[in-house]
DNA sequence: GCCGTGGGTCTGTTCACTGAACCCAAACGC
DNA sequence: GCGTTTGGGTTCAGTGAACAGACCCACGGC
Protein backbone atom coordinates (compact mmCIF):
# COMPACT_ATOMS: atom_id res chain seq x y z
CA UNK A 1 0.00 0.00 0.00
CA UNK A 2 1.25 3.04 -1.09
CA UNK A 3 2.34 4.79 2.08
CA UNK A 4 1.09 2.66 5.05
CA UNK A 5 1.45 5.62 7.60
CA UNK A 6 -0.50 8.77 8.52
CA UNK A 7 2.24 11.03 9.43
CA UNK A 8 0.21 13.87 10.27
CA UNK A 9 -2.20 11.91 12.76
CA UNK A 10 -1.36 12.68 16.03
CA UNK A 11 -3.51 9.52 17.40
CA UNK A 12 -2.83 6.14 18.60
CA UNK A 13 -5.45 4.78 16.48
CA UNK A 14 -3.45 5.72 13.36
CA UNK A 15 -0.15 4.55 14.96
CA UNK A 16 -2.07 0.99 15.44
CA UNK A 17 -3.26 1.13 11.49
CA UNK A 18 0.27 1.68 10.71
CA UNK A 19 1.17 -1.75 12.26
CA UNK A 20 -2.21 -4.07 11.51
CA UNK A 21 -3.61 -1.46 8.55
CA UNK A 22 -2.30 -3.25 5.51
CA UNK A 23 -4.12 -5.60 3.37
CA UNK A 24 -3.89 -9.32 5.06
CA UNK A 25 -2.48 -8.46 8.40
CA UNK A 26 -5.27 -8.80 10.53
CA UNK A 27 -5.58 -12.19 8.84
CA UNK A 28 -2.89 -13.48 9.66
CA UNK A 29 -2.83 -12.69 12.96
CA UNK A 30 -6.21 -13.79 13.84
CA UNK A 31 -4.52 -17.30 11.67
CA UNK A 32 -1.82 -16.48 14.78
CA UNK A 33 -4.24 -16.70 17.56
CA UNK A 34 -5.98 -19.79 15.93
CA UNK A 35 -2.60 -21.78 16.83
CA UNK A 36 -0.99 -21.46 12.85
CA UNK A 37 2.96 -21.26 13.22
CA UNK A 38 4.26 -22.14 10.13
CA UNK A 39 4.65 -20.49 6.37
CA UNK A 40 2.97 -22.81 4.70
CA UNK A 41 0.17 -23.22 7.08
CA UNK A 42 -0.35 -19.54 6.71
CA UNK A 43 0.56 -19.59 3.09
CA UNK A 44 -2.18 -22.72 2.50
CA UNK A 45 -5.15 -21.03 4.67
CA UNK A 46 -5.19 -17.39 3.42
CA UNK A 47 -4.40 -18.06 -0.34
CA UNK A 48 -1.71 -15.67 0.20
CA UNK A 49 0.92 -14.62 -2.41
CA UNK A 50 4.24 -16.26 -0.51
CA UNK A 51 6.23 -12.63 -1.97
CA UNK A 52 3.32 -11.08 0.41
CA UNK A 53 3.78 -13.55 3.11
CA UNK A 54 6.99 -12.82 3.68
CA UNK A 55 6.65 -9.78 3.37
CA UNK A 56 4.21 -9.28 6.33
CA UNK A 57 5.56 -11.95 8.88
CA UNK A 58 8.65 -9.61 8.51
CA UNK A 59 6.95 -6.79 9.10
CA UNK A 60 5.35 -8.03 11.75
CA UNK A 61 8.49 -9.25 13.36
CA UNK A 62 9.99 -6.19 13.10
CA UNK A 63 7.11 -4.65 14.81
CA UNK A 64 7.30 -6.82 17.76
CA UNK A 65 3.64 -8.15 16.87
CA UNK A 66 5.43 -12.10 16.52
CA UNK A 67 8.64 -13.91 17.44
CA UNK A 68 10.17 -16.09 14.71
CA UNK A 69 11.71 -18.92 16.56
CA UNK A 70 13.81 -21.83 14.80
CA UNK A 71 12.01 -24.62 14.10
CA UNK A 72 12.96 -27.74 16.31
CA UNK A 73 11.63 -30.48 13.97
CA UNK A 74 12.91 -28.81 11.00
CA UNK A 75 16.51 -27.18 10.68
CA UNK A 76 16.18 -24.29 8.50
CA UNK A 77 12.59 -23.24 9.07
CA UNK A 78 10.62 -20.97 11.09
CA UNK A 79 7.78 -21.11 13.55
CA UNK A 80 6.24 -17.80 13.59
CA UNK A 81 4.24 -17.32 17.09
CA UNK A 82 2.69 -14.04 18.57
CA UNK A 83 4.52 -11.74 21.26
CA UNK A 84 2.41 -10.31 24.35
CA UNK A 85 1.82 -7.03 22.04
CA UNK A 86 0.28 -9.82 19.01
CA UNK A 87 -2.20 -11.54 22.22
CA UNK A 88 -3.23 -7.75 23.10
CA UNK A 89 -4.30 -7.78 19.11
CA UNK A 90 -7.21 -10.27 20.17
CA UNK A 91 -9.86 -7.66 21.27
CA UNK A 92 -9.33 -5.82 18.33
CA UNK A 93 -9.41 -9.11 16.14
CA UNK A 94 -12.77 -9.73 18.68
CA UNK A 95 -14.55 -6.47 17.72
CA UNK A 96 -14.67 -6.96 13.78
CA UNK A 97 -15.80 -10.52 14.08
CA UNK A 98 -18.80 -9.54 16.19
CA UNK A 99 -19.44 -6.35 13.64
CA UNK A 100 -19.08 -8.79 10.66
CA UNK A 101 -21.31 -11.20 12.47
CA UNK A 102 -24.10 -8.75 12.63
CA UNK A 103 -24.05 -6.60 9.95
CA UNK A 104 -22.26 -8.87 6.91
CA UNK A 105 -22.30 -12.48 7.60
CA UNK A 106 -23.54 -15.16 10.37
CA UNK A 107 -20.09 -16.06 12.11
CA UNK A 108 -18.56 -19.51 11.63
CA UNK A 109 -16.67 -20.20 14.91
CA UNK A 110 -17.55 -19.64 18.89
CA UNK A 111 -15.59 -18.73 21.15
CA UNK A 112 -16.24 -19.22 25.12
CA UNK A 113 -14.13 -18.90 28.61
CA UNK A 114 -12.17 -21.65 28.48
CA UNK A 115 -12.47 -21.77 32.27
CA UNK A 116 -16.25 -22.03 32.76
CA UNK A 117 -17.32 -22.80 28.93
CA UNK A 118 -20.07 -19.68 28.78
CA UNK A 119 -20.12 -18.51 25.46
CA UNK A 120 -18.09 -14.33 25.73
CA UNK A 121 -19.89 -11.64 25.35
CA UNK A 122 -19.99 -8.91 22.30
CA UNK A 123 -17.55 -6.94 24.80
CA UNK A 124 -15.25 -10.63 24.91
CA UNK A 125 -16.13 -11.13 28.49
CA UNK A 126 -17.31 -14.23 30.51
CA UNK A 127 -21.16 -12.56 31.25
CA UNK A 128 -20.58 -15.75 34.18
CA UNK A 129 -16.94 -15.11 35.66
CA UNK A 130 -17.41 -11.28 34.66
CA UNK A 131 -14.24 -11.39 33.52
CA UNK A 132 -12.34 -10.46 30.09
CA UNK A 133 -9.89 -13.67 29.17
CA UNK A 134 -7.09 -13.11 27.26
CA UNK A 135 -6.83 -15.59 24.03
CA UNK A 136 -4.95 -18.18 26.26
CA UNK A 137 -7.96 -19.01 28.23
CA UNK A 138 -10.52 -18.64 25.33
CA UNK A 139 -12.10 -22.32 23.42
CA UNK A 140 -13.38 -22.27 19.83
CA UNK A 141 -14.89 -24.20 17.72
CA UNK A 142 -16.59 -23.88 14.46
CA UNK A 143 -20.47 -23.37 14.06
CA UNK A 144 -20.88 -24.52 10.90
CA UNK A 145 -18.94 -26.07 8.41
CA UNK A 146 -16.57 -23.89 5.75
CA UNK A 147 -16.25 -23.81 2.51
CA UNK A 148 -12.26 -23.98 2.83
CA UNK A 149 -10.45 -27.65 2.92
CA UNK A 150 -6.99 -26.58 3.41
CA UNK A 151 -5.19 -28.69 5.86
CA UNK A 152 -5.29 -26.04 8.95
CA UNK A 153 -8.75 -25.42 7.94
CA UNK A 154 -9.67 -29.51 8.43
CA UNK A 155 -7.91 -28.85 11.68
CA UNK A 156 -9.79 -25.96 12.58
CA UNK A 157 -13.01 -28.07 12.73
CA UNK A 158 -12.23 -29.67 16.22
CA UNK A 159 -13.03 -27.27 19.24
CA UNK A 160 -9.12 -26.35 20.36
CA UNK A 161 -7.60 -23.81 22.76
CA UNK A 162 -6.69 -20.79 21.00
CA UNK A 163 -3.37 -20.27 20.51
CA UNK A 164 -2.69 -24.04 20.89
CA UNK A 165 -0.58 -24.95 17.98
CA UNK A 166 -2.40 -26.66 15.06
CA UNK A 167 -1.10 -29.89 14.07
CA UNK A 168 1.55 -31.12 11.28
CA UNK A 169 -0.38 -31.86 8.31
CA UNK B 1 -6.03 -1.40 -2.89
CA UNK B 2 -5.58 -4.53 -5.38
CA UNK B 3 -8.22 -6.47 -4.68
CA UNK B 4 -9.96 -5.29 -1.56
CA UNK B 5 -11.97 -8.81 -1.06
CA UNK B 6 -11.04 -11.77 0.61
CA UNK B 7 -13.11 -14.45 -1.56
CA UNK B 8 -11.53 -17.74 -0.22
CA UNK B 9 -11.91 -16.62 3.32
CA UNK B 10 -15.74 -17.70 4.59
CA UNK B 11 -15.15 -15.71 7.98
CA UNK B 12 -16.79 -12.83 9.38
CA UNK B 13 -13.40 -10.90 10.23
CA UNK B 14 -12.41 -10.64 6.28
CA UNK B 15 -15.94 -9.66 5.66
CA UNK B 16 -15.55 -6.67 8.20
CA UNK B 17 -12.47 -6.40 6.62
CA UNK B 18 -14.03 -6.07 3.09
CA UNK B 19 -15.45 -2.95 4.36
CA UNK B 20 -13.54 -0.85 6.92
CA UNK B 21 -9.90 -2.65 5.47
CA UNK B 22 -8.55 -0.27 3.24
CA UNK B 23 -6.39 2.78 4.03
CA UNK B 24 -7.76 5.61 5.49
CA UNK B 25 -11.37 4.21 6.05
CA UNK B 26 -11.70 3.34 9.92
CA UNK B 27 -9.86 7.10 10.16
CA UNK B 28 -12.69 8.30 8.32
CA UNK B 29 -15.09 6.51 10.81
CA UNK B 30 -13.35 7.72 13.89
CA UNK B 31 -13.40 11.36 12.77
CA UNK B 32 -17.22 10.67 12.06
CA UNK B 33 -17.54 9.31 15.58
CA UNK B 34 -16.06 12.53 16.44
CA UNK B 35 -18.44 14.68 15.04
CA UNK B 36 -17.35 15.49 11.38
CA UNK B 37 -19.58 15.73 9.00
CA UNK B 38 -18.56 17.60 6.03
CA UNK B 39 -16.75 16.87 3.07
CA UNK B 40 -14.50 19.69 3.78
CA UNK B 41 -13.96 18.92 7.41
CA UNK B 42 -12.60 15.65 6.83
CA UNK B 43 -9.94 16.56 4.40
CA UNK B 44 -9.06 19.29 6.30
CA UNK B 45 -8.42 16.88 8.93
CA UNK B 46 -6.73 13.94 7.70
CA UNK B 47 -4.72 15.42 4.45
CA UNK B 48 -5.76 13.06 2.14
CA UNK B 49 -6.39 13.68 -1.21
CA UNK B 50 -9.68 14.43 -2.73
CA UNK B 51 -10.47 11.97 -4.86
CA UNK B 52 -9.80 9.37 -2.18
CA UNK B 53 -12.21 11.07 0.18
CA UNK B 54 -14.37 10.59 -2.24
CA UNK B 55 -13.93 6.80 -3.56
CA UNK B 56 -14.31 6.13 0.41
CA UNK B 57 -17.16 8.62 1.17
CA UNK B 58 -18.91 6.84 -1.75
CA UNK B 59 -18.09 2.94 -0.38
CA UNK B 60 -19.36 4.39 3.15
CA UNK B 61 -22.04 4.85 1.69
CA UNK B 62 -22.86 2.03 -0.41
CA UNK B 63 -21.86 -0.76 2.44
CA UNK B 64 -24.17 1.43 4.38
CA UNK B 65 -21.84 2.67 7.16
CA UNK B 66 -22.54 6.59 6.66
CA UNK B 67 -25.86 8.40 5.02
CA UNK B 68 -25.59 11.29 2.54
CA UNK B 69 -27.74 14.11 3.54
CA UNK B 70 -28.58 17.09 1.97
CA UNK B 71 -27.06 20.06 3.66
CA UNK B 72 -29.84 22.26 4.82
CA UNK B 73 -27.68 25.16 5.16
CA UNK B 74 -26.18 24.99 1.82
CA UNK B 75 -27.75 23.38 -1.64
CA UNK B 76 -25.75 21.26 -3.28
CA UNK B 77 -23.60 20.58 0.13
CA UNK B 78 -23.77 17.23 1.63
CA UNK B 79 -23.96 15.69 5.25
CA UNK B 80 -22.51 12.66 6.15
CA UNK B 81 -23.27 10.94 9.26
CA UNK B 82 -23.23 7.61 11.01
CA UNK B 83 -25.74 4.92 10.31
CA UNK B 84 -26.16 2.76 13.55
CA UNK B 85 -24.02 0.57 11.45
CA UNK B 86 -21.11 3.09 11.26
CA UNK B 87 -21.75 3.53 15.10
CA UNK B 88 -21.54 0.34 15.76
CA UNK B 89 -17.86 0.17 14.62
CA UNK B 90 -16.81 2.44 17.88
CA UNK B 91 -15.65 -1.24 19.52
CA UNK B 92 -13.48 -1.88 16.99
CA UNK B 93 -12.10 1.92 17.11
CA UNK B 94 -11.86 1.76 20.77
CA UNK B 95 -9.60 -1.21 21.01
CA UNK B 96 -7.50 -0.23 18.35
CA UNK B 97 -6.92 2.90 20.30
CA UNK B 98 -6.05 1.11 23.24
CA UNK B 99 -3.56 -1.02 21.98
CA UNK B 100 -2.06 1.71 20.03
CA UNK B 101 -1.89 3.59 23.28
CA UNK B 102 -0.47 0.77 25.20
CA UNK B 103 2.29 -0.31 22.74
CA UNK B 104 3.10 2.99 19.98
CA UNK B 105 2.08 6.22 21.72
CA UNK B 106 0.56 7.76 24.22
CA UNK B 107 -3.17 8.73 23.49
CA UNK B 108 -4.43 12.27 23.25
CA UNK B 109 -7.98 11.45 24.29
CA UNK B 110 -9.95 10.15 26.89
CA UNK B 111 -13.34 8.70 26.95
CA UNK B 112 -16.08 8.87 29.70
CA UNK B 113 -19.48 7.77 30.37
CA UNK B 114 -21.76 10.97 29.96
CA UNK B 115 -23.79 9.22 32.32
CA UNK B 116 -21.34 9.69 35.32
CA UNK B 117 -18.07 11.20 34.22
CA UNK B 118 -16.21 8.06 34.74
CA UNK B 119 -13.31 7.19 32.18
CA UNK B 120 -14.05 3.88 29.87
CA UNK B 121 -12.06 1.31 30.64
CA UNK B 122 -10.12 -0.66 28.09
CA UNK B 123 -12.73 -3.00 27.39
CA UNK B 124 -15.04 0.39 26.66
CA UNK B 125 -16.96 -0.11 30.04
CA UNK B 126 -17.86 2.06 32.43
CA UNK B 127 -16.23 0.84 35.86
CA UNK B 128 -18.79 2.89 37.91
CA UNK B 129 -22.32 1.68 35.94
CA UNK B 130 -21.39 -1.67 34.85
CA UNK B 131 -22.45 -0.78 30.67
CA UNK B 132 -20.75 -0.39 27.72
CA UNK B 133 -22.07 2.93 26.57
CA UNK B 134 -22.40 4.00 22.78
CA UNK B 135 -20.49 6.71 21.32
CA UNK B 136 -23.55 8.90 21.85
CA UNK B 137 -23.60 8.18 25.53
CA UNK B 138 -19.96 8.97 25.75
CA UNK B 139 -17.75 12.26 26.51
CA UNK B 140 -14.65 12.86 24.97
CA UNK B 141 -11.56 15.51 25.58
CA UNK B 142 -7.97 15.92 24.77
CA UNK B 143 -5.33 14.66 27.29
CA UNK B 144 -3.05 17.24 25.44
CA UNK B 145 -2.31 19.64 22.68
CA UNK B 146 -2.03 17.77 19.47
CA UNK B 147 0.01 18.22 16.64
CA UNK B 148 -2.41 19.82 13.86
CA UNK B 149 -4.08 23.08 13.38
CA UNK B 150 -6.65 22.54 11.06
CA UNK B 151 -10.68 23.84 12.10
CA UNK B 152 -11.44 20.26 13.45
CA UNK B 153 -8.72 20.16 14.98
CA UNK B 154 -8.97 23.45 17.20
CA UNK B 155 -13.13 22.55 18.07
CA UNK B 156 -11.87 19.31 19.03
CA UNK B 157 -9.88 20.46 21.76
CA UNK B 158 -13.05 21.46 23.68
CA UNK B 159 -14.52 18.85 25.37
CA UNK B 160 -17.89 17.14 23.84
CA UNK B 161 -20.05 14.46 23.23
CA UNK B 162 -19.43 11.92 20.59
CA UNK B 163 -21.28 12.20 17.35
CA UNK B 164 -22.39 15.71 18.38
CA UNK B 165 -21.74 17.49 15.46
CA UNK B 166 -18.46 19.88 15.06
CA UNK B 167 -19.12 23.78 14.32
CA UNK B 168 -19.10 25.17 11.15
CA UNK B 169 -15.25 26.54 10.76
C1' DG C 1 -20.43 40.45 -14.10
C1' DC C 2 -16.41 38.77 -11.24
C1' DC C 3 -14.35 36.21 -7.50
C1' DG C 4 -14.03 32.80 -3.79
C1' DT C 5 -15.39 28.45 -1.91
C1' DG C 6 -17.18 23.69 -1.62
C1' DG C 7 -17.23 19.45 -3.66
C1' DG C 8 -15.92 17.09 -6.60
C1' DT C 9 -13.50 14.70 -11.30
C1' DC C 10 -9.40 13.99 -14.39
C1' DT C 11 -4.53 13.01 -15.33
C1' DG C 12 0.04 11.32 -15.01
C1' DT C 13 3.37 9.30 -11.93
C1' DT C 14 4.68 6.40 -8.39
C1' DC C 15 4.46 2.35 -5.97
C1' DA C 16 2.22 -1.85 -3.78
C1' DC C 17 -0.12 -6.19 -4.88
C1' DT C 18 -0.28 -10.19 -7.71
C1' DG C 19 0.83 -14.74 -9.91
C1' DA C 20 4.37 -17.22 -11.97
C1' DA C 21 8.95 -18.41 -12.31
C1' DC C 22 13.06 -19.31 -10.19
C1' DC C 23 16.38 -20.71 -6.35
C1' DC C 24 18.57 -23.27 -2.65
C1' DA C 25 18.86 -26.45 1.24
C1' DA C 26 16.99 -30.37 3.54
C1' DA C 27 14.38 -34.61 3.40
C1' DC C 28 12.85 -38.54 0.94
C1' DG C 29 12.65 -42.59 -2.37
C1' DC C 30 15.29 -46.10 -4.18
C1' DG D 1 24.95 -42.45 -4.37
C1' DC D 2 21.29 -39.64 -7.26
C1' DG D 3 16.78 -37.59 -8.66
C1' DT D 4 12.65 -35.68 -6.73
C1' DT D 5 9.84 -33.32 -3.59
C1' DT D 6 8.96 -29.87 -0.06
C1' DG D 7 9.59 -25.62 2.59
C1' DG D 8 10.72 -21.06 2.48
C1' DG D 9 11.78 -17.90 0.30
C1' DT D 10 13.40 -14.00 -3.84
C1' DT D 11 12.84 -12.00 -8.42
C1' DC D 12 10.21 -10.53 -12.22
C1' DA D 13 6.73 -8.11 -15.18
C1' DG D 14 1.93 -6.58 -15.34
C1' DT D 15 -1.80 -4.26 -13.21
C1' DG D 16 -4.27 -1.27 -10.56
C1' DA D 17 -4.54 1.77 -6.46
C1' DA D 18 -2.70 6.04 -4.11
C1' DC D 19 -1.18 10.46 -4.71
C1' DA D 20 -0.58 15.55 -5.90
C1' DG D 21 -2.06 18.87 -8.64
C1' DA D 22 -4.91 20.76 -12.28
C1' DC D 23 -9.30 21.34 -13.73
C1' DC D 24 -14.45 21.96 -13.47
C1' DC D 25 -19.10 23.45 -12.07
C1' DA D 26 -22.63 25.45 -8.94
C1' DC D 27 -23.53 28.62 -5.64
C1' DG D 28 -23.14 32.98 -2.80
C1' DG D 29 -21.28 37.55 -2.01
C1' DC D 30 -20.31 41.91 -3.83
Amino acid sequence: MLGKDYEGQDCALARALEVVGERWTLLIVRDALYGVRRFNDFQAHLDIPKAILSGRLNGLVDDGIVDRLPDPDHRGRHLYHLTQAGKDLWPVIHSLLVWGDRYREGSCRVFQHAGCGTPLDDRGTCPHCKVAPGPDDILTKPLRRTSRDDPVARSLRRPHRMLDPVPEA
